[in-house]
DNA sequence: TATTGTTATACTCTATAACTATA
DNA sequence: TATAGTTATAGAGTATAACAATA
């Protein structure tokens, strides 16, 4: 694609090449890590790491279906598989009927507890421990302005921006 | 997370989660691109991308391994589903009787000047058209020092940087 | 023995659609 | 009718291990 990029000039290509490989070097990483840890996927845990960091630990399903970015039906069946292990509760909700409320137990936040130190090392190890100071602050300004703008703009074809798991 | 992650400042914490969320909902829109615009997976695109980029339009599975970073399995159930397509052709290598030679149909070719325009279209979509001449500068620069670094270093854990797919 | 690649297999994940129950 | 969530089901992708063939 060196020639056959129309549209994108030699430093976009570029910059979209490092960060395709950037990622997926990074994913590759943490999802090991946290696999070989945690026996967590990454999806797994991001819906714990979310209640942890949630007021009371507490969210429902369509809260963490938000966050997630994820299908109901995956979100339900991760849910299971953290319910299974006891790392999380579910319950309905007094508010609404309809509503599930999770909640992580002790197990889960001790299991996060466990590996958020190896998780946060591997991505400082990773992606900081090259970088300087400026490094640091223009990755993140630039990179808040891509996420701010997808977010406001997203691709022509798009339906109307209703989220991407919304029934059939 | 916002509290509990030592080793990580905020500044360097918030640039992970813009990485992370960024090359998602990249990854997301560009592989629903492929997957309409040419039946494609975002792997098998990087297949016939790099056949049609390579001299000759022909590679070596392994090199294709080497290339995408894939299981051998894995790359031989692609080039599975690519061949049943006629995207490319495979055939034994006349200089090692072991190796198989890869090679881009036209059609293949057609496919991937099809949907390039496409994917091109979205990469500068989402992720250039907010920044500035030197915000692209800069994400080009830090990306590739991360690259380099992540190449360079693989984690504490590591294997004699031995490739990921390597048999059992 | 080491390397290249395929196959068999089992498992995880994800999406779709049908369904229940509440609002 | 719309929303919240589950379940059934089917399909894609991936990893592992066993295997065959060549170096």
């Amino acid at each position: 694609m060196s020639e056959a990029a129309p549209g994108l000039r030699a430093e976009e290509l570029g910059a979209y090449f490092a960060l395709v490989e950037v990622s997926n070097l990074l994913q590759y990483a943490v999802d090991e890590h946290l696999r070989v840890d945690g026996a967590l996927s990454y999806v797994q845990f991001q819906v714990l790491a979310r209640l942890v960091d949630s007021p009371e630990g507490k969210l429902r399903m369509t809260d963490l279906a938000d966050g997630v970015v994820y299908s109901r039906s995956g979100l339900t069946y991760q849910a299971g598989l953290l319910d299974k292990r006891g790392l999380i509760t579910r319950s309905p909700s007094p508010d609404d009927e309809r509503s599930v409320i999770v909640a992580v137990t002790d197990a889960g936040r001790d299991l996060v507890a466990q590996v958020l130190p190896g998780h946060v090392d591997r991505v400082q190890h990773l992606l900081f421990e090259a970088l300087t100071a400026d490094d640091v602050a223009a990755l993140n300004s630039v990179l808040g302005k891509i996420r701010d703008h997808m977010r406001a703009a997203p691709p022509r074809s798009a339906k109307p921006r209703a989220r991407r798991n919304q029934a059939g």
